[in-house]
DNA sequence: ATAAGTAAGTTAAACGTTTAACTGATATTT
DNA sequence: AAATATCAGTTAAACGTTTAACTTACTTAT
């Protein structure tokens, strides 16, 4: 049933050596000798042997893709979705991919990923946000690392990240141009390089627009950009300031919150709030209105990742890249004129 | 930095053979001779090659996950789950988990999955409906097949499947409990075994209820249980049926749609009608009201096709098991008394 | 005609494990 | 006291590849 390359070479009537090196498509090798040995293996439904393949080259043709537990558990398939592209790609370039969660509360004794461990990934693609004392652990042995999603403190790998501050600008840019002057931000976590960015983008547009940006309508407080902290902040936020018409939320968690909150108030979305979250989750269709949003395009960053991986298993030393991955504006109707 | 049997065999002052059995807890060592073996494999922090074992036992380590594409990219994150189930399974059997999708339109021509062609996988847990083409070629290659929500029509596998029937019972229990008499049943695509058996569960409970089973209660038409099915079954079984007090969707994603219907007709949830749905989706927290639904252990069900596996792999020819993952009742908003 | 070069293979070592078969002490039985 | 069993380990082959170094037969240059 399971044909080695010595059946080939025996089949084909040459050395294992040839078929090998016929396989590779090695100079060497007659077009002739070739075509026999490609013969031979369509004959006998042969393919090589990974393990064997591995032993030698040292390379095991996995890449690892890490994660915390808790994104990978949340409700929002966004992290799902990254790794979802990884695997696409990971096809064309001859990788598997092979997933490990790793808990938020991560410390010194805790031991290091399972592909790490027994050596069984060539390269590990880290998606969103990780303690950084496993990232300083990772960075000791001597592995390639591409992150996603995430800037890690110490930023001397790939990045491949949204484009959060033109997001940013994006969303808030459409409030203004629906009119809306009251426009707040609704942050979790502002430490996180994407929130803050979200809020760089925000407060560019407003001062672009001339308009100045007040204390009051804006909430940084919530630890965790959930949908629970969305409601609690939109609470605080409209019981400070009776002005606001918008809010742009971090992400679509934390904006559906905020919905909820209005809804229990008796505001009318969009006619006496708009609200825009960002991220695009498929949550935000089922919303009533459906969530107006910016688009992040979650198995395109994955794709991406990997395939700046494949380059760097290639090329070696190749330099630490940055790349922003485009957003879009996606206008349904939870936003309307002011 | 990366060490090798040798290395901790020179380190230990004994043969390679010995560190071996030593790790593999042989007998034939004494007890003083494992401790130094493991003194030395702690101080070289070594860890064995996977390659180098997977070559010798040929093993790979790795079990295949398969399922069409559609079923992957659809909204629901239900298979995703099931995934993740497997995952976090594998992880306590030392296997990692390969996923690949196939399309739904597989023909003779194409390809065997990736990790088949190349021998990557020990066994494949199959997950969802997948084309019966594939299966039959799958069925022909030598590797333990485990199907997980799904009945292939040659019943030769191990299955994993949710206990439909009781989950069909339990829903129409509830509505009873809630005094419902006339309790509607939208189903689509009758033919799959999982909605067939949720329909079964219906009429029994009916039966041992001492209600009547009525046809102009019943939807079986719709081709595919999706939303806008729902919506148009409701639409059916109103129109001819105005003593309607209760509706019991086949899954959520109909349930989601009659409800759909129920509010553009008018009617309140669960004033005038309830709704019970199945799965529990993610989804049926921000409906309004939150949906009573059947919940589906889905990461359980994944968890449980990999222990079955796994259980395969090291009794080679255990008896092909049919397991019942049992479910369970959340009740919401969507449901009240009659 | 001889040396040097090239083309097309082949040989054999290496990768890091596992494990059957062997060895050489001791301990036990007869 | 000799034969046998048990214990605790070692030796060496095997798994299926890749690849550096070698071979052999032609070409081509001098």
């Amino acid at each position: 049933m399971k044909s080695t390359i010595k059946d080939v070479a025996q089949k084909a009537g040459v050395s294992i050596a040839t078929v090998s090196l016929a396989i590779h498509d090695h100079k060497r090798i007659s077009p002739e000798t070739k075509r026999k040995v490609q013969k031979a293996i369509n004959e006998l439904n042969y393919s090589p042997s990974k393990s064997a393949r591995n032993l030698v080259s040292k390379k095991t043709g996995n890449i690892g893709f890490l994660l915390t537990d808790d994104h990978f558990l949340r409700t929002e398939p966004f992290y799902t979705r990254i790794f979802l592209g990884t695997e696409f790609e990971a096809r064309t370039g001859e990788y598997y991919v092979l997933l490990n969660t790793v808990g938020t509360d991560y410390d010194e004794c805790d031991k290091l990923p399972r592909f790490v461990l027994d050596k069984s990934v060539d390269g590990i693609i880290i998606a969103g946000k990780v303690p950084e004392l496993l990232i300083d652990k990772l960075s000791r042995i001597n592995l390639p690392l591409v992150f996603v999603d995430y800037i890690p403190s110490k930023n001397k790998y790939p990045l491949v990240l949204i484009d959060n501050i033109h997001g940013g600008s994006l969303a808030t840019e459409h409030l203004i141009e629906k009119g809306h002057k009251n426009i707040a931000f609704i942050g979790g976590d502002i430490n996180h390089p994407s929130i803050h960015d979200r809020f760089q983008g925000y407060k560019l547009s407003l001062e672009k627009a001339g308009i100045t940006i007040t204390d009051n309508l804006i909430s940084l407080e919530e630890p965790y950009p959930a949908r629970q902290n969305g409601y609690d902040a939109a609470r605080r936020l409209i019981d400070n300031n009776k002005d606001i018409t918008a809010i742009f939320a971090c992400n679509d968690a934390m904006a559906i919150g905020a919905m909820h909150f209005l809804k229990d108030s008796g505001y009318k979305i969009p006619q006496d709030i708009s609200v825009i979250g960002f991220d695009d989750v498929e949550a935000d269709l089922l919303l009533d209105p459906p969530l107006t949003t910016i688009r992040v395009p979650k198995v395109e960053l994955g794709a991406e990742a990997m395939r700046v991986m494949v380059d760097v298993l290639n090329n070696d030393n190749i330099a630490a890249k940055k790349i922003l991955v485009p957003v879009e504006l996606i206008e349904r109707k939870s936003t309307g004129t002011a």
